[in-house]
DNA sequence: TGTACATCAGTGAACGCGCGTTCACTGATGTAC
DNA sequence: TGTACATCAGTGAACGCGCGTTCACTGATGTAC
């Protein structure tokens, strides 16, 4: 057995083989258990189980280490989104509220994820492929947006970007004061989806966009 | 002069007099400068211009000053909002949009207390007194939604705690995302200020409470 | 009013530690012929 | 099919640095008498 790959840490032997991938799960680790200001570029080598210089072949720093994490959360996050609002089957409003299910879920499975992309400080403007991805997914929320403003008569459809933007606000704001999957959490009497669910409705009402 | 005090340094000699605060202000440029991850004990006992082991004297550690820089960001906070709110004069929907703009001011002007309040990873069951003026900032929005419910007939008002939550996380999705005053803020084609008076009134829409 | 003393805020030197970064190197892999 | 060689991923030792924390200490302040 054991012939190609060490089966315990996962190498080949002197070549690693996939350090690229080893780094950034073990960052999203690090990530998880002291925050996006834990994460350091010796930590990740050691859990990756390589020197600490290993990383420079991959990484210029840690900070275009934590862009490629936040990548794949935005990723991940665009999938999930898309998945739950599913082209608007079986119709807009289930769809919009599996989305807001969806944001609200990630923030809460995907700790790490989510701190990465949204609280690590990162600069978007300074890493474009990792904006380009944030942009994938807000583009998700922008479509079902506009997908419930056509049920309107032409004429009186509120800017789909405008409540794109507003939703987002809202699910964003939930997840981060309400619905963390951490400590920092902030209680709350009910389910951060139910809040939500209630908002996006209330909402949606005051755009005159209601179930028919 | 300087019978009493060094106007230089501020401080009085051997004893600095006033070092509790001067550490809390060292803090809070050294957040604004680094992020909340930034804000080491040594530094900011560098700033405020003692020895390493002063600081030992007025906190346990790094966490109790962030705690105590956050109870300051609080109470200010809540100030401000109180400020704005005015008591619903001079009515409650101009009163709920001044309470909204000192939310995103709050955010724009003091991006290191902003920091420190919500994005510093504090947990705030860990520090009572924070959390208590944490609460006293949200109880002014609350009360303000009270006084909005009740431009509504009995029976039909709207639980001002949902408002409340709902109306918060707005704010603080939007401040977070695209009112931030650092180069983190994701670029919108409008103000935030505007992005959330609309959203406000049209999610007040929602509720039925509208101008009379 | 003066003096002796208790209190306590801040010192500065010391310690161990982990991080970032560089460097010449070594060993595995793939490929040209 | 075999061999020589280029490539390059990862090593491990080294460096300077700054942080957290402890310690016996010192000097300023206030107060009891």
């Amino acid at each position: 057995m054991n012939w190609h790959k060490d089966r315990q840490s996962g190498r080949k032997g002197y070549h690693h083989g996939n350090l690229r991938e080893a780094l950034i799960d073990a960052a999203l680790k690090l990530i998880g258990e002291k925050g996006p200001g834990g994460l350091t570029f010796a930590d990740a080598a050691r859990a990756a189980g390589v020197s600490g210089a290993a990383p420079y072949r991959h990484f210029r720093d840690r900070d275009a280490l934590m862009a490629d994490v936040a990548l794949r959360g935005y990723e991940a996050f665009a999938q999930k989104l898309s998945e739950a609002w599913n082209d608007g089957r079986p119709d807009p409003f289930t769809g919009l509220d599996n989305l807001g299910k969806a944001y609200l879920g990630f923030a809460r499975n995907e700790p790490s994820l989510f701190a990465a992309m949204f609280e690590s400080g990162l600069v978007l403007s300074e890493h474009p492929k990792t904006a380009a991805a944030a942009d994938r997914s807000f583009e998700v929320l922008r479509s079902a947006c506009e997908a419930l403003a056509v049920t309107k008569a032409e004429g009186q459809r509120p800017p789909a970007l405008m409540m794109a933007l507003h939703i987002w606000s809202l699910s964003h704001g939930i997840a981060a004061l309400f619905g963390r999957g951490d400590a920092t959490r902030r209680a709350i009497p009910m389910p951060a989806e139910d809040l939500l669910e209630a908002a996006v409705l209330v909402y949606l009402d005051g755009l005159g966009i209601t179930r028919v």
